[in-house]
DNA sequence: AATGAATGAGCCTTCATTCAT
DNA sequence: TATGAATGAAGGCTCATTCAT
């Protein structure tokens, strides 16, 4: 019994320690992630040293190597998770949208209200993205956080041709190229200018949704 | 008699050899800055050594130096120079267009011309000077490429709200920045996917002629 | 009773703990022993880390240091080993020998057989302990593997020059060295362009025995 | 005339110029290789710094790289150079030698000369070399020091069998190395135990001319 | 004006070793 | 005893810039 207290108490401090490792590994990660996305977004992405990432994740130089190859690694793996974080919210958004009014609308809100809450982000990792493509023209052709969601737009636009509700003589490809890019201007001009957020939101969604709604209703008159 | 002869075939020298420095010297600008956006455009600004611009001059590595200041100084010689060229061709094409849709069309195909006869120089433009930007942040803010077309934009608008043809709930300035941002469209996805310039074009200028146009219902009054 | 109870079986607890703990001790000492030499072989000293060898070996990094103050501990623990390990073999093998013939060939037998046996490990063995011996120069001056064997045979031909079968000019410890040298061909050049090992030995024997050997003229007296 | 000689002057000019440029070079290589080999020598490869070689040949760290594309071409050239220097003296000394005494004895005092006027430089050359094999297995196989200097030897001995003064039963190639690494052991030995120069040359010559030395001369009495 | 050898601060990365658990 | 995350000194190398000619 005794025996068995002792053998489980031990398999339990194991357990506890593992766990507590796991834990702090966790963290480590955490830490420096978060300290990379300042600096790449403060910096820009040949300006920040892992050097400086450890320092402002509070850990050791060498520490960095342990959870990125590489800089370039460290860099991708903040990329992935912007996107990721951008894609969720608008994901969550435009699964409650009805119409491609608030489709349209819906995303450039949250992308404005991500950009709003986390400035300069989108623009570094997409800054960021473009570099990497150059410098490594045979590596992994990282998908670009921009072909996935100009994809979508054009998913979108389809659906709305074939519904008669956008122009017909759209290439979805093309225009959803088109829509995604005036949907990025809030990553750069948001704040230019002191430019109101509502003034700027309704501007650029009547600009698309005009671009886009075929004239059916207004035909038949 | 000697004397004379010294005197005038120094006096002739000298200017024969002025002349020919002068031109020396404008000559081996040009060829650096020939071979900079060739390197800019290939590599990338952090990718290009003053050593390789150099080289590929055909000149000595000091011998850049004496002309730029600086690598930032060269590149930036390189975008004003890239910025006055498709400047130069947009306001030759625009100065005989008469209608809005020529002219978004006549803008969108010059853009396009120039994007394919040197590819890769306005993204390389572009990109570099963003990178400017933030590195020199307190560095005379180098007034962007962009700025000035989207305020360009700005007034095309402004002066189509007067003559009634576009919406009047536009805010010029972000709208400009709209269409602007969509022009810029053909210097990223033009050889994509094999799209048909006049395809490529056709799409880009319907959509932004038809999210500018006022319906005619709001002509009269 | 319950204490009695516990008391035994804590006391058998920790015998068979201990018991075990000794033999895990010896058998992580073994597995490090074992992943050291194969790395060492395979990658030579600079290219080894104390990481790969406790990893190859299954044991937490930090293991490594309970059983080697040092990388240089390691290896010359190693070193260590494989001079053990040959030397046993030769002097098993040179029990049996009553000529100088069958020594000289039985030495380089049993030093073929063991380079056939074990690649690589003595020439690892033998190159690196040249590194160690600059590297430290005011350390302990390790004896050289050489140095011993070099000895050995320095006796040998001692032996064999009191009986008469050896040049009465030779300086046993400067020939001895070259026995050695010329035995130690094996390590590197043994499986060179496929030679036959019967072939090689052969030869190797018959030069050392020529060289050695006195001729019968100058036996009498 | 005058300009004539203004424009030879000046041509003069350009060419000293260029002429000092070159010697300029052609010495900091030199000092480059100079202090390398000392470095090499005392500390061995890997404890050698690009920037101690630098420092001590008193130029730049940066210098080191125009110079030597590696830390391992700088040692590759040190080798060159070694292997070389030693290879033009030996073929000096043999041009004059009749016998194979006198190509055994010459060699032998050859390289022993050279080992005490650059003590440990043939030592370091050939260490170092067998280093480089391990760490770079697909890289240009570098023809070893060692295997040239063998097929020397593999040559002499073919030429003894040819004149009967060499046993015929020998394989020239194994034998060649085996007259090789018997010929080393002064690289590695000589001042060991202080033993004399002398005393130390003869009883090796002896040693291999025994080894090799067919009984001809001695079968007819 | 032109040259190109020289410079050295600074970058990315590795790895032998420690230490909290 | 055993673990493995953490450390940071040190290494090799690059490249924007200077300077003697």
């Amino acid at each position: 019994m005794l025996i068995r207290m002792a053998t489980k108490s031990k398999t339990v401090l194991e357990e506890s320690t593992l766990a507590r490792q796991h834990k702090r590994k966790a963290e480590s990660r955490q830490r420096l992630l978060a300290a990379a996305r300042q600096l790449f977004v403060e910096r820009g992405y040949h300006d920040t040293r892992p050097q400086d990432i450890s320092r402002l994740a509070g850990v050791g130089h060498g520490t960095f190597y342990l959870y990125f190859s590489d800089k370039k690694a460290c860099f991708q793996a903040f990329v992935a998770l912007t996107q990721a974080e951008v894609d969720a919210l608008i994901r969550v958004r435009l699964a409650a949208c009805k119409t491609n009014e608030e489709r349209v609308y819906g995303a450039l809100e949250t992308s404005m209200d991500y950009v709003q809450a986390n400035p300069g982000v989108l623009k570094a990792a997409w800054a960021g993205h473009q570099l990497m493509a150059r410098e490594d023209p045979q590596g992994a052709p990282t998908p670009s956080i921009s072909d996935e969601w100009a994809a979508g737009w054009a998913k979108v636009i389809l659906n709305g041709q074939k519904a008669g509700m956008i122009w017909q003589d759209y290439d979805p490809e093309i225009i959803g190229y088109a829509v995604l890019v005036v949907t990025s201007v809030v990553s750069y001009g948001a704040l230019r200018k002191g430019a109101e957020r509502e003034h700027f939101l309704t501007n650029l969604t009547k600009f698309i949704l005009r671009a886009l709604r075929a004239p059916k209703a207004s035909t038949p008159s």
